[in-house]
DNA sequence: TTTAGCACTCACGTAACGAGAGTGCTAAAA
DNA sequence: TTTTAGCACTCTCGTTACGTGAGTGCTAAA
């Protein structure tokens, strides 16, 4: 469809944009890059591209600007080698160094570390709760009335809730209850135990054991999690960026929203081995419509734990982000396996 | 040094500019209150009131608007009998009644519905963790060579950490470590605590017994905390208001930076009962000098357990704002005395 | 097929201008 | 002595006009 020479003039155009951030005319590429034409013969070629839709006009006499769709065609064909900065290397072991054991501490670290090198917003989260297996599940009295349910996950974090008991269990049956808890439901996936708490709370009427039935309880107030972590960072030097002057507002709008936020890590970086990224109006919600998104996994024991990216506006160094979200990803991969 | 009809002007002339953030002029106060004094007149008292430092022009031929001494006078003279809005009051209630045992969600739950409401930045902040007291410490192992503490405290929520034991350590020593471990330190806040390790690995050494260093060492591991947790929520309502259409990048940078917030609502809401209020250049910070800050700590079993606030542009609703988070500062130390 | 030339378009900065809001000052009124 | 009316003055803001510069599309020649 295109040819090369027309491929080329599309690259330098997107590289252009990138760098300035001005609508690039005919001239400054002839000027930058030595290909031998004359602004009249890049304007022909622009034509074209704008016709195919990789380019387009904000008004008649301005230069071109990389639509989505030019994005997405400079994104495919950016050769994925370009070197990581040392510094970013160097800012990620020296800040992660102290946190291997601590995985929220590591996420929210690589976060800064993207946010900070990348001058965009870093973006860290676990995979959602209820895929991670049960470890194991400790209970304690607490304060007269109350159970510390601690949950032991294979994946690091812990979590914990403090529940209220109807009367004060006393320590032997608590463990009775533990210990039944552990024996039955410890090596399930969260979202497993759910599943099989509705059948056991059929089977427990039938049985009629107060113990079981407490444990269920117990069991079914401390799985009702919270939603789950997300690690944002570097908010004030993105929304500094001159692309978004208006549209401030609702940009803010759609990143406070934790929940959405990390939705979109699952939904993107789900399946995919390596970077993705989704550019502009590729992302379904129209309060990104200017920004782009790259995500990567990580992984523990060989299976995906959890997201790490980056969002930008579209003018977006591609190339650079994409090599160090992937960088971070192999980091706490390699980080989580010791 | 001011005489009551002069007070009375300048009242008005805050009232006016918190409302219609425009600078008003004389006409505009002898429209809107019944003073039954001509512009003239009104204009020479305003001249007095800019000539005391109450009021300032932002130039020659506009109205006047209030400095920050003229928004402290203002806050200081305020009735603090305002009525708080139902909607407020129930969608506080509806929001936590789910919580009441989990102090993080409540303190969020709170923050979220203090800016939702107010449409300002809301805040909440637990007391910075190194006076809370420690009620009793768990340790598991975890992973082989892991053991996971956990930390329970008399304030609700708790402190979990995994550490890198040196070998794997069989469950009695580990019965063994904990018993040492609650005997000598539980009823003791954290502070504390981190005094007493160091006292004690003097003793140590002369008493060479490697269970208790063991212990004293994971102890020590355990209790390099985290920064604590601050809940920030309305970020992006807030930077849309029309105060600060410049000066975003700045604002936001100081907020996102939560070590720094925390410091800021510790100290200004220290010691002081009711909501204290901190307007615009008294804030020691320069990114601040155009926001105000209102803070008032809540309490759990008599004791000031963290602190609650909103910050808002100097030409706030104080009166409205400061009944708000007095409710909220209410309604916790309620929900947490059960 | 490429290029030179040229007319045309559009954003942007500057200047001029009038309207409007508000002031300070002075002198008269209360 | 205090308040008020009157008035000249100041400053912002929106509008209009205009010139400049960057960039385009098209045509015709190379």
């Amino acid at each position: 469809m295109l040819n090369e020479r027309t491929e080329k003039v599309l690259f330098a155009i997107v590289e252009s944009f990138i760098n300035t951030n001005e609508p690039v005319g005919s001239r400054f590429i002839t000027k930058t890059y030595s290909f031998n034409l004359s602004p009249a013969t890049i304007r022909n070629i622009m034509a074209d591209l704008e016709e195919f839709g990789f380019l387009a006009q904000p008004h008649t006499s301005a230069g071109r600007i990389p639509t989505d769709r030019g994005y997405r065609f400079y994104v495919d064909f950016l050769s994925r080698s370009s070197e990581v900065e040392d510094a970013f290397i160097e800012s990620f072991i020296t800040r992660l160094e102290a946190k291997r054991e601590d995985l929220n501490g590591l996420l929210e670290g690589a976060a800064r570390t993207l946010s900070e090198h990348s001058r965009y917003l870093g973006l860290a989260a676990p995979m959602k709760s209820g895929r991670t297996t049960l470890n194991r599940i400790e209970l304690f009295n607490y304060r007269g009335n109350y159970i510390a349910v601690v949950l032991l996950t294979d994946e690091g974090p812990i979590k914990h809730k403090i529940i209220r008991a109807g009367q004060k269990l006393t320590p032997g049956t608590l463990r009775r209850i533990s210990d039944y808890l552990n024996q039955e439901f410890s090596g399930y996936t969260v979202d497993e135990i759910r599943l099989k708490l509705v059948k056991e709370m059929s089977r427990e009427k039938a049985l009629c054991d107060i113990l079981i039935t407490k444990a269920v309880e117990i069991c079914r107030e401390a799985l009702s999690f919270p939603p789950g972590e997300i690690y944002v960072c570097g908010f004030s030097d993105f929304i500094g960026l001159p692309d978004f002057s208006s549209r401030i507002r609702e940009i803010a709008g759609a990143i406070e929203d934790k929940h959405f936020m990390l939705k979109l890590l699952e939904q993107v970086g789900a399946g995919i081995e390596g970077p993705s990224v989704l550019i502009g109006s590729e992302n379904p919600v129209k309060e990104m419509k200017d920004l782009s998104l790259i995500v990567s996994t990580y992984k523990q024991d060989g299976k995906v734990a959890g997201s790490i990216g980056v969002i930008g506006p579209t003018r977006m160094d591609y190339s650079r982000a994409i090599v160090m979200v992937q960088t971070a990803a192999r980091f706490i991969t390699e980080a989580l396996s010791q």
